[in-house]
DNA sequence: CGTCAGGTTGATGCCATTCAACTTAGGTGG
DNA sequence: CCACCTAAGTTGAATGGCATCAACCTGACG
């Protein structure tokens, strides 16, 4: 399998074949696993390695004084914990493992060194920076207009979307390895109110979801359900070229954005 | 006045002279005027110029399909509307103008030279758009974990903070050129019950807010009630000294956030 | 003096919270 | 193999924060 932080990098445009390498190099180094419930790094820590999931599922969350905390962020392999944090004097929330986590560590003078030699790298990572913020926007958006049951439509698009983009679904399920808690911790919704709410998808037949299997009947539908438009997720047309040619069992994935013409063929979590 | 964007970039450290010199030519160029409902840029727009703003008070918003809308966040002078945008391909939310406003826009390829060739800038730029994710995060933790009181509160400091830092507060007061209607759609509330959030801070005596002028008597209780800590901001120790100079009627930023020692004295948004 | 944007107030209803209990599934040890 | 335990999920009933709808007030302005 491809390096997640590579692939995650190329979804916009493919890197020179010297830039892949040195991103290999460099997360080949520090690798380190965590735990279900451990931290990678807390609010006040100050700036160390810049931090890339290279497996399982990561949340940025943050707490407030009196107890009260969200979760800000999923974090899925490729994705940067902390990019460039070290222009900043620390953190200013936690970042802990949802499942079992594998990262990479890519230690400052390195990554300086790919910010300033490697001008392909250094586009890559604004580009990644840029679309998580955009994503924050879109958490922002969903939290402030929409409802419940939009906002839990939404989230699972989202989450679906960007699995397939580093390949990570099969067909029309993917994992969703995380406790209801998580996710009404993600969308503001109370445990009790995000567990009926997410009957209430389950009721339209929006979304199947059991045993951490997510499997979403008909994406389009939850789409409309969601006002899910994948726009701010900057895909790109060429998305995920690197395992298409492992995968011709799927679609290509622009195409299955649009029609659900699977429709017929039974949910099967169990494809590929 | 010294140049907006260079005293923002220059909030955590000094960039060298040589540097300054460039940022100041390269907003010298094309300077553009915009009117209260005026669109900087829009949802769909190309890659273009990166705009900053110099003067005035700028939204970032989004809306729904349906009609729904939220803003998304304040830019006040020297925060840039779209850093980098040139690296995706749309713009995923709009921009548009709270008050009379004067952005510089800056090429791409200018700006592509001042990434490329100018470390400190693109260091500087680089925590910039962090500090921006920042704040992002905190406004999705508002939402989702703070009631409208806290919210309304919170968001108020944060202000009052960033003004601070870019030198536009006066004593214990600051303009806050925007209507109820623009705080209820950043606050996610309902004009209705955001009015009658202020009011309960009015009660409280955490806010005057009158013809466009806010004053806050006692930061701390304001800061309080809202949960605030000003971490996510990442000010720094030395901020804003550029003007230090020129102000000293005032006394020295970093004091005045942790004493109301002139509590005696009436508010005076008039003072400077 | 009419108009309009911005601000304020009251009455009513609903979405989501809160509290509390119960179920189910997986794991562990006697 | 059952007894027990715990995490995760589900359900019911009551409460409340905020939305909604609808007026009304105020000051600025031509």
């Amino acid at each position: 399998m491809a390096n997640p932080l590579i692939r995650k990098l190329e979804q916009f445009s493919q890197l020179p074949v010297e830039d892949q390498r040195v991103l290999e190099q460099a997360t080949a180094g520090h690798i380190r696993r965590f735990g279900p419930r451990e931290d990678l790094m807390s609010e006040g820590d100050e700036p160390g390695e810049v931090t890339v999931v290279l497996s399982g599922w990561v949340s940025r969350y943050k707490q407030l004084e009196d107890g009260r905390s969200a979760i800000l962020a999923f974090l899925l392999p490729g994705d940067l914990c902390n990019p460039n944090i070290s222009v900043l004097r620390e953190m200013d929330h936690s970042v802990g493992a949802l499942t079992l986590v594998t990262v990479a560590e890519i230690s400052q003078p390195l990554f300086e060194d790919l910010m300033l030699n490697h001008p392909r790298i250094s586009q890559a990572l604004w580009r990644e920076a840029l679309v998580s913020a955009a994503i924050q926007r879109e958490w922002t958006i969903s939290l402030s207009q929409r409802t419940a049951y939009e906002r839990l439509s939404h989230l699972l698009c989202e989450l679906f979307f960007r699995l397939r983009a580093i390949g990570a679904t099969r067909g029309r399920s993917c994992d969703l390895p995380v406790t209801q808690a998580k996710l009404a911790e993600a969308t503001g919704l109370t445990l009790v109110h995000l567990n009926r709410t997410l009957q209430e998808l389950r009721a339209a037949n929006l979304v199947l979801l059991k045993s951490r299997i997510l499997t979403i009947p008909n994406l389009e539908a939850l789409m409309t359900a969601a006002l899910f438009n994948p726009n701010y997720l900057h895909l790109g047309c060429a998305a995920n070229p690197p395992d298409r040619t492992a995968a011709q069992l799927r679609a290509p994935d622009d195409l299955r954005v649009a029609g659900d013409y699977r429709a017929s063929s039974p949910p099967d979590p169990t494809d590929l």
